[in-house]
DNA sequence: ATGAATAATGAATCACTATTCAAAATTAAA
DNA sequence: TTTAATTTTGAATAGTGATTCATTATTCAT
């Protein structure tokens, strides 16, 4: 019997993160990739069938993290809607701010993926997106949050916003500090930019 | 002496929107696009450096007719910011609902291309954002706009917000009607979520 | 008509890289 | 030790598809 030399799975996520961080997923080579993470490249095939695969597995592992830190705010009763909205914001910026690379991942590939019908994207991800619908809609019958928005248009608004400013962030983080988008998100999200005096 | 027959630039132009929207950059090929055009294979290469410089040339020309379109709003003295940046965004909308291929497009390929150091993207699109920066400083001056919000993450938070929004309903139009898109938006941008009653 | 001049063609090339797989290495039990 | 099971390896393969370019077609001026 052989037993496994460490954690190469892990290791091989680990390393296709900063490849693909770098050079974007398409322009990656699999070569590239096992050299990074120390490893040979056949060994890559063993732990994952293909290059896809590796790219899905990391959105795997990034949704099932997120929605289970997510799903503990969803259920706390102590806070209302818009202080779970504000918390949950808060936890996803700070998701990105401990990786970087992976954050550039995320907004580079996931729109693709999503998109592709041949694909099936991680289920925690529409996980995820339920509960930011149970939120919003919590928020709506409470009188909180004002009745007239649509609860798909602005699950889609706050995240898209939220991923092009993380963009920002990662490219330039000197001129995007992660603090001062945060302050902005969140003013802008509860108030809008009207000043009504 | 033999003069071109048609504008097979365009037509190249309009067949690669079409491909890339359905399939995606990556995975489309030049001998489909050609096809599609009904074009030879080879004639791609008359009009175009590569593969990448079509999908370039695509949003050269996006960007110069927002970049116009945008400018003469911009120019206008008789209304306020908040008013400009509506109609902005009406106009955004209003451009891809004229061509959801290229709303596909814009939403799965600009960013990618934007992120890749080795490409200069259009000129136009930096010129737009030049734009959007001068009209939310001209709000935050005249006071009708909040002075503690930061011009350039709301540039951002908007451009994502809207990105994302287009995304759902080029996939979805029918769930995602973009005149109540629009209505939710504005409202958004305006106000927030927030009912301060 | 004729022949420059330019446009268009598409089969052949060629580079690139994802994937495979037979062999080697490692470990533990017998 | 030896064997057997499992893991790891990386050179060889094989498919793909972007790009080239020699050839053909078309047009216009003369």
């Amino acid at each position: 019997m052989r037993i496994k030399e460490g954690d190469k799975r892990n290791d091989i996520l680990l390393a296709s993160t900063r490849i693909f961080a770098k050079v974007g997923y398409h322009k990656s080579k699999v070569a590239s990739i096992a050299e990074e993470a120390n490893v040979a490249t056949g060994s890559v095939y063993v732990y994952f069938k293909n290059k896809e695969d590796i790219l899905l597995q990391i959105f795997e592992e990034l949704w099932k993290k997120l929605y289970n830190e997510f799903k503990s705010i969803s259920l706390d009763t102590s806070i209302d809607s818009p202080q779970k909205i504000e918390q949950m914001t808060e936890l996803f910026f700070e998701h990105f701010t401990a990786d970087i690379d992976l954050a550039k991942v995320f907004v580079n590939e996931q729109t693709q993926l999503l998109n592709d019908q041949m694909i099936q994207f991680s289920r925690y991800y529409y996980k995820f997106l339920d509960l930011g619908r149970d939120i919003v809609e919590e928020g709506k019958l409470s009188g909180s949050i004002y009745s007239n928005i649509d609860v798909d248009i602005f699950r889609h608004f706050i995240l898209g916003a939220i991923r092009n400013l993380l963009n920002q962030w990662a490219v330039e983080p000197d001129k995007f500090p992660l603090d001062k988008i945060k302050t902005n998100f969140k003013s802008l999200i509860k108030h809008g930019i009207l000043n009504s005096k």
